[in-house]
DNA sequence: ATGCGTTTGTGAACGTGTGCACAAAGATGG
DNA sequence: CCATCTTTGTGCACACGTTCACAAACGCAT
């Protein structure tokens, strides 16, 4: 039963196999990519200050990277530094700009006008880069008449004119998780090729097609792991059963098995628990 | 005029340094603790249908990544799986619950109010993972009398109070970029060690201070950047002169520098431009 | 012109992350 | 108890990303 990836293959945010052929095509890594905004960020503020040029040194400080980091990145753009100076910044916000597309204008739809869209509908720096709502989207009746961020929401019968008309070709998605994949497929069907997702949904789309995510939920995990770490807080200390090499493991394992067998609940000691470090597993773990 | 770093390192996301000392403590690579949440919503969806085991090939498509990547990044927990069969659906909940740090409980505040705090304090999937939101505050008088979410929203001079007594270690900035520094700081100087940035701000926090970026503005241009390479678009050839080496490229240089001087608006041809691969740059290099 | 101080651009070393491929471990059936 | 089949756990090779350190390039003053 060979599992043969399915010609769908489910591009997220990392997985650098789809996204690293595209950018390599010229060369530019993606880790690079995914700087070239908070550089600009920083070269916008700049612009504003009327400040000529500045040194890699100065802008890697704002931008809050390592300085032969941020030259490095700039030398896959080209050589746009003049050595003993540093750089113009007016040239290397157009540079950038062009770079990533922001020359051009790119129309977006958002999908799911709730809470979560109707923030993202009254977001001011959306528009300030190129990004414009095309229209915004819902299913629910109730929600359709109305309007956000003085835009009116429109039914899903019409997303497809919409995507079409306006060449839409990027498309956010802030649905309940459940309606997420469905939305998805609409919206690619449609002819849009890159996808922003809110819901915590592992989306599957065809190759050609880029996802990104944005988690609320795993970035709390991972704060919540690093804090775990601070406090000096080793999770709990394993059971020795599953340290041990050999039978001992197995046994457990099966034991497991044996027991938990079918929907029982949570495993029990899972509440409160002020952070003492020790904190059995006997609950989850019958042996 | 050598730059020392200063004190407070800019620990960003995007950099290894820091998070990946705290975390290679016990041995787990930070890009493996960036999906343990990943594989725990897969498990808990599994849970909830009361599957009682789950192979690495599985449960690898239900999250959406290798399967080898998988087994490898549970091999960093221990061995939790059983040769033949798989892993225990139960079992494995508890465990990376556990190695997250998510069988605590874990206070939150909310900062700043507006569009986004309010969608983030009506966000269901925030409880759901030990994550229980302490308080919300902001500093505009209009706004503090006010409920979210059943919380009333209470005024910044009772953040370090609250912070303090309900001994929140994480907290979640959604105020304008001006005053997310500012706010920052206090979360900082009041106790809390996490903090999750939804201003487009680069934050400056002390060793020891985790922060994690949420941008909306980096992803669009990320996504726009391949949309970009999609279509074929080699972003507007470049100028000869810039990839010249020598003299030549040194000369544009002082010219750029010496043309666009002051406050000079956008690079002009900046507009709409449908998608031609031709757009020369005379209009912001005048040679 | 020449020399000096500054800053870029990049070669090279190193660390991290990914994916293949396979031996070893265990389940299962006879 | 043995044979066979499934699936884990991991050694290994390679790709990617980061950082150091320094020669070459440039501005500027003399
Ligand atoms: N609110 C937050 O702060 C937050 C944070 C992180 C993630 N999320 C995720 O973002 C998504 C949206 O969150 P929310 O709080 O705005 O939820 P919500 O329930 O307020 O809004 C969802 C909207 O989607 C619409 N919708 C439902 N099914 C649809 C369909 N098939 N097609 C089109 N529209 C449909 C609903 O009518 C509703 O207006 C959820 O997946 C949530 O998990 C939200
Ligand atoms: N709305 C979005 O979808 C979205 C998307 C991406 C990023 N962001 C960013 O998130 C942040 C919030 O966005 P928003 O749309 O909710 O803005 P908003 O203006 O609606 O809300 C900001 C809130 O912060 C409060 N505030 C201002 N200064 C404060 C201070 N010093 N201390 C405490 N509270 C203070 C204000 O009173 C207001 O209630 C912004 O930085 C924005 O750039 C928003």
């Amino acid at each position: 039963m060979a599992i043969g990836r399915p010609s769908p293959s489910s591009s997220q945010t990392p997985d650098p196999g789809a996204a690293r052929r595209t950018s390599r095509a010229r060369g530019i890594p993606e880790a690079t990519v995914a700087r070239l905004p908070l550089y600009l960020r920083a070269l916008t503020a700049l612009s504003e200050r009327s400040v000529p040029t500045v040194s890699s040194e100065e802008l890697a400080a704002a931008a809050g990277v390592n300085s032969a980091k941020l030259r490095k990145d700039f030398s896959y753009l080209g050589s746009y530094g003049t050595r003993g100076v540093g750089y113009d910044v007016e040239y290397l916000v157009y540079q950038i700009s062009r770079e990533l597309g922001l020359t051009q204008d790119w129309p977006v739809v958002i999908v799911g006008i709730g809470n979560l869209g109707h923030a993202l509908a009254n977001y001011g720096g959306f528009a300030s880069r190129g990004f414009r709502v095309a229209a915004l989207l819902d299913a629910d009746p109730n929600v359709v008449g109305s309007t956000a961020a003085g835009l009116p929401v429109r039914h899903m019968d019409e997303l497809e004119d919409i995507v079409v008309s306006q060449h839409v070709s990027i498309g956010v998605i802030t649905t309940p998780p459940g309606a997420a994949q469905l939305v998805c497929d609409r919206l690619v069907e449609a002819g849009v090729t890159s996808i922003l997702n809110f819901a915590p949904t592992v989306l599957t789309v065809p190759d050609g097609v880029d996802v990104r995510k944005v988690d609320l939920s795993i970035e709390l995990q991972i704060l919540a792991f690093h804090e775990q770490r601070k406090a000096g807080d080793e999770p709990a200390g394993d059971s020795v059963l599953d340290r041990a090499p050999g039978p001992v493991r197995a046994a457990a394992a099966k034991l497991r098995r044996a027991a938990g067998g079918g929907k029982s609940a949570e495993p029990a000691k899972n509440a409160p628990a002020a952070q003492g470090p020790e904190d059995d597993l006997s609950a989850v773990m019958p042996a």
